[in-house]
DNA sequence: GCGAGCCACAACGATCGGTTGGGCACTCCT
DNA sequence: AGGAGTGCCCAACCGATCGTTGTGGCTCGC
């Protein structure tokens, strides 16, 4: 492929070998290799050396893809000098979300989004200390246990929305307040009494009297959004920047939730020194992020947005 | 790559192996290459299969985009089922520039720009006719001489701009009109006599008593720009989508031309039946492209607009 | 504790990919 | 017109690689 990306660009076979460090013949040979495979001709072999035909013109741009790629591949896991690198909760979580939307707007950053198997925050610490990732969006509830060199700093707010099926009494509101979900039962499974989401759940439950029940195992987004679609009587919450979109959607509704909103607070944590280049942008992209509406309520451990710098 | 990418996704080598086609051993032989090559662990082996590491899931998305890019680096030269082949002018053209802007807007769409190393439009309609390209952005001033089963149909209107380098008497206009271009002398070079450009150059300087010298080889657009650049008499003329974005830009000025406004008409020869599916949302953008400013002057053999379907 | 399932290692044959050497076609220069 | 130079292709050779079969170690579940 850089045989063909090179002869092409230079015009000439000799060139693309001496470049690579292998006979004019051993490119020769690939071209040819590559032509048998394609069984289309990419060279028209002229007097003074080679030109790309209409299929290689074609193929050219796909190529330069491809080594490109490549490049980016090996650059991605070399130690050292490789690429931004930030564990995220999941695929579908609003932090994915939000680096998503950075990468679209910045194409040219070699961004990696990773996901640490891992449940306790501390292992993210660890990570993060050890320079497995860059920057990690989780949360330690207690910043003072932090090891030195180790920081923790407020990401965004994710506003929670309730999720429920055409059939609940509450489909059709436009909008909800705390106080309109009591008495309603709230489903939030998977989630670990002690972890950062348990106690936030607490919280929020004991704050508004509702009935969020966390109990239960989780076996899967499906099974979790089916169940609502043909519960009359089960919602749950999800984040407002939450990627819920299925082949199959079942006609679920988002509703918002304000006056208070509650949100959850996410943090990012990084090293305290000498954090990945790209990393600063980053933080700088987060904190243009819309505002949460107020009144907002928030778990008792969430950090004070820092002033802009 | 693909082993390493199926592996990922199924999480099993055995699995990945049966779908390629191969033994489980070649599988693992493989991934150990790849690892070995990038002296990285790509995935934990566990007893029920494998899963990636951190460096596997940075990985992994580079290496969907590598064989992503390879089926259509191959889907690009298959005859048959094969990408949208669009001949144009040259890379830095307004045909190139429409183009490219019409792939920003319709990323998924699979489009190979090609520059066919012929000079005469008949050899074009050739082309288009043995289905070496799906479409070209020339011209053939005699319509009535397309054979049947070629078309050419208006594309879009060029308008011309002045460019002059910063010594030039009128190198501080906002705009100008025809007759204040008289006695100015306008080089362009590499038009030949009979050709298109060559005709449509005549018919403007005839109309509006203008000094356009066609005459001189030409040594690449580099040369061209020093020398307008250096000069304080010698000005050329581009197209207004023309893309002109050099390392050093020598300080150009583009000046656009006005009352009336000349224009070259481009345009599109596509088999005049089952021209290719996407070709049809093409010819709808290029119709939703801004018209030309009236008054505008087009050469004698311009295609009137069609009818907006 | 034992079988099932999965991955790694070893040995072997076929193929691939590189090198050297030679030859042909074309251009440029004398 | 002829020779030097250049650039690509073909042939022969050889080492490395790739995929296969066979085997062993490991973990999980019954």
């Amino acid at each position: 492929m850089r045989s063909f990306v090179r002869a092409a660009e230079l015009g000439q076979f000799q060139h693309a070998a001496d470049e690579l460090g292998v006979t004019q013949q051993a490119v020769s040979k690939r071209i040819a290799a590559l032509e048998r495979e394609l069984e289309t001709r990419l060279f028209t072999r002229t007097a003074r050396g080679v030109e790309p035909t209409l299929d290689g013109q074609a193929f050219l741009s796909h190529a330069r893809s491809i080594v490109a790629s490549a490049d980016r591949a090996v650059a991605a896991v070399r130690p050292g000098s490789r690429a931004l690198r930030i564990d995220v909760l999941g695929l579908r979580s609003a932090q994915a979300v939000v680096m998503h939307d950075y990468w679209r707007s910045h194409p040219h950053i070699d961004l990696d989004v990773v996901t640490l198997r891992v449940n306790d925050p501390r292992a993210a610490v660890a990570a993060v200390e050890a320079g497995d990732v860059d920057a990690s969006f989780r949360t330690v509830t207690d910043p003072a246990a932090l090891p030195p060199g180790v920081q923790m700093i407020h990401a965004f707010d994710s506003p929670l929305e309730l999720l429920v099926g055409p059939g609940h009494p509450l489909a059709s509101a436009r909008s909800l307040t705390p106080p309109q979900l009591r008495k309603h039962r709230i489903w939030v499974p998977g989630i670990a009494p002690r972890s950062e989401w348990g106690e936030f759940y607490d919280q929020l439950a004991t704050e508004f009297d509702l009935r969020i029940d966390a109990a239960g195992p989780h076996f899967g987004d499906e099974v979790l959004l089916e169940t609502l679609a043909e519960s009359a009587d089960v919602a749950t919450f999800v984040g407002a920047r939450d990627r819920y979109i299925w082949p199959a959607n079942y006609d679920l509704r988002r509703i918002p939730v304000a006056d208070p909103t509650p949100a959850y607070p996410l943090s990012l944590i990084l090293p305290g020194t000498n954090p990945h280049p790209e990393l600063r942008k980053i933080i700088t992209h987060l904190g243009t992020l819309p505002k949460l509406p107020e009144p907002a309520w928030r778990p008792s451990w969430a950090i004070p947005d820092p002033p802009r710098s």
